[in-house]
DNA sequence: CTGAAAGCGCTTACAG
DNA sequence: CTGAAAGCGCTTACAG
């Protein structure tokens, strides 16, 4: 018999136990006294027993294991964040004896994507879930939270009448944002544009609210040419500056971007068409991605403790699992401008 | 009754049927009558009943899981390449309906970790799983296919005696050092470095024997000063021309690093003290990541598909999972040669 | 074509 | 302290 398929009965008979005492030891049982507690291990370890999850689970047991959802609306799946937030994920999760199954949705339109995620969690394969770059509501989270499933949505704020099911975290972006612009204001900037993210994003919105009352604080005038439309991808940075010289209009002395992609791209447009930065433009960033330090100009930006976010997801909706410590719903933090080179005084 | 507690039997009840036709109807019977099935199927999608994974499992199906288990020797864990291997496996799994259940292995000594590794194999949370990163004969590893789990090995070669339920992927690393030298030699470069990789991992081994082999076929001399180690991450690169330019003695036109990363160090560390790229040196690596054709310079490097093998592994796994097509267990693809602005003629 | 029943490998009241 | 037994939610020969 390969010890692979060794089960509970084997190790008991081996033991001169029964099942139930196996189990015992197995759940480390307080009632289990030394010495049987110890024959049953030997065997278990000389076996190479390990009990059956699906038998576990099946019997009342938790699954051990978080669904982590990534929606993918551009190149989530290309970029270096990503790879750290599901890292962070898995390593946190991994030190409290929990597994990661991570999914990636490409389309929340898409009918079959979204059952096959709700199939995830109806079979019980999970025992909780955390989802990245969702909208600010999605229906079919939503279903799931209504179904009592345990999710975690990064990127979303309490609603009025919070289940006890839903966890939310949340970066300060008001904050941030403010101190970007106060920053340039600072440089003596007064002409600031900005670039949005995705406006179905908390951030998004959150980024962009932040940026009107910043301005409307420093006593600067929002120029509605300067404000432009992008997606949080590299690429709506590049279409945000061609759209921008386009106009022929002037341009402003500095740019706020939605995160540090977006900055990328549009220095690389600015560039192309002959405009420097910092000395023409000053460009600012958000996320301190991590390439940024390594940006030529080294780019400067609000940083965003993305790993750190997620670790305190992970714990939280763990322990929401486990259901102790039933008190944190809701996880924010704050963000701090990094000064680097992209940015000059005006 | 929340819908997401809706078992077999109330399914059963609910259509006037057994639980015996629910499940034929959920398993595509084929001798369950179209009028059966619909009736049955209405109350099924009604309810959003999906039965139980673990029950299935427990009952003799799949779990329809397999396990990606990531090595990390160094920085896996923070480079983009290591994201786009998850993605492409999740990507790939998913298509065939399979989900992924991400490990990250810190340390291959710890026993404790290698212990839990072990236990997602016996526990049957998975179906198979695939290594990334492993030496070139991992004890733990053999041991997994010893015991007949299904086990997909990156950057391995097939040994004597191939077991059916190993597969094993790698690039013709060979392949890839011949390319590269040609190139350097037919610049007219005849004074060629290399910085190794990680020699306990094959694709370490097999570069530098590429290397030398082609250097021979070349009619070029190795100068022993002028190979040097590393493990290939970008710190390596950095120490390695740190170690070259302390000896103060000749330097050579071209240097070969055994991936990007390395070579991204390298060349920062040469600027450091001066050296330029390709001015001064010649630099060539080999992967072909993300970022080398954004460096500065653009990197002249050695392509190599990570995202198409990982496909092919993962879909050969799946498919010795199910047995069918039990014919390939070796997996290997050529590299090609880049050209970009890191190599000039001398 | 379909249902009753056994069985998958556990856990956990229950009884002693 | 410990074992016999019920039960978790499925699947699948078996019998009809």
């Amino acid at each position: 018999m390969k010890k692979s398929e060794v089960n509970s009965t084997a190790i008991a008979r081996l033991a001169g136990v029964s099942r139930s005492t196996v189990s015992r030891v197995i759940n480390n049982y307080s009632n289990v006294p030394t010495e049987t507690r110890d024959k049953v291990m030997k065997v278990i370890q000389q076996y190479n027993y390990f009990p059956n999850a699906s038998a576990q689970a099946l019997a009342g047991k938790r699954s051990r294991t978080i669904g982590l959802f990534l929606i993918d609306q551009g190149h989530v799946a290309g970029d270096i964040l990503t790879n750290m937030l599901i890292v962070s994920v898995i390593a946190h999760a991994s030190e409290h004896g929990y597994y990661v199954l991570t999914h990636i949705i490409r389309h929340t339109k898409d009918t079959e994507v979204i059952k096959n995620v709700r199939e995830i969690f109806y079979q019980r394969r999970i025992d909780g879930g955390i989802f990245i770059g969702a909208a600010i509501r999605e229906p079919f989270i939503e279903e799931l939270i209504e179904e009592g499933f345990t999710v975690g949505i990064f990127d979303q704020e309490l609603p009025e009448h919070p289940e006890p099911n839903r966890i939310v975290s949340n970066f300060n972006n008001d904050s941030g944002m403010k101190q970007a612009v106060a920053y340039l204001a600072g440089l003596g900037h007064t002409k600031i544009g900005v670039i949005n993210g995705d406006m179905k994003r908390l951030s998004g919105q959150t980024k962009y609210e932040g940026f009107l009352m910043a301005m409307r604080m420093c006593g600067l005038e929002v120029n509605p040419d300067w404000v432009l439309d992008g997606d949080f991808n590299e690429s709506s940075g590049v279409h945000a500056m061609r759209t921008l010289l386009g106009k022929g209009g002037e341009l402003p002395t500095a740019i706020i971007a939605a995160n540090d992609s977006v900055a990328f791209g549009a220095i690389r447009e600015l560039k192309e068409h002959g405009v420097q930065v910092p000395e023409d433009i000053s460009v600012i960033g958000f996320d301190d991605h991590a390439l940024s330090a390594k940006h030529h100009p080294a780019l400067t930006t609000i940083r965003v403790d993305f790993s750190g976010m997620l670790k305190r997801m992970t714990l939280c909706l763990i322990a929401r699992i486990e259901d102790k410590t039933p008190v944190v719903r809701e996880i924010s933090l704050d963000c701090s401008l990094v000064v680097r080179d992209s940015c000059r005084r005006v």
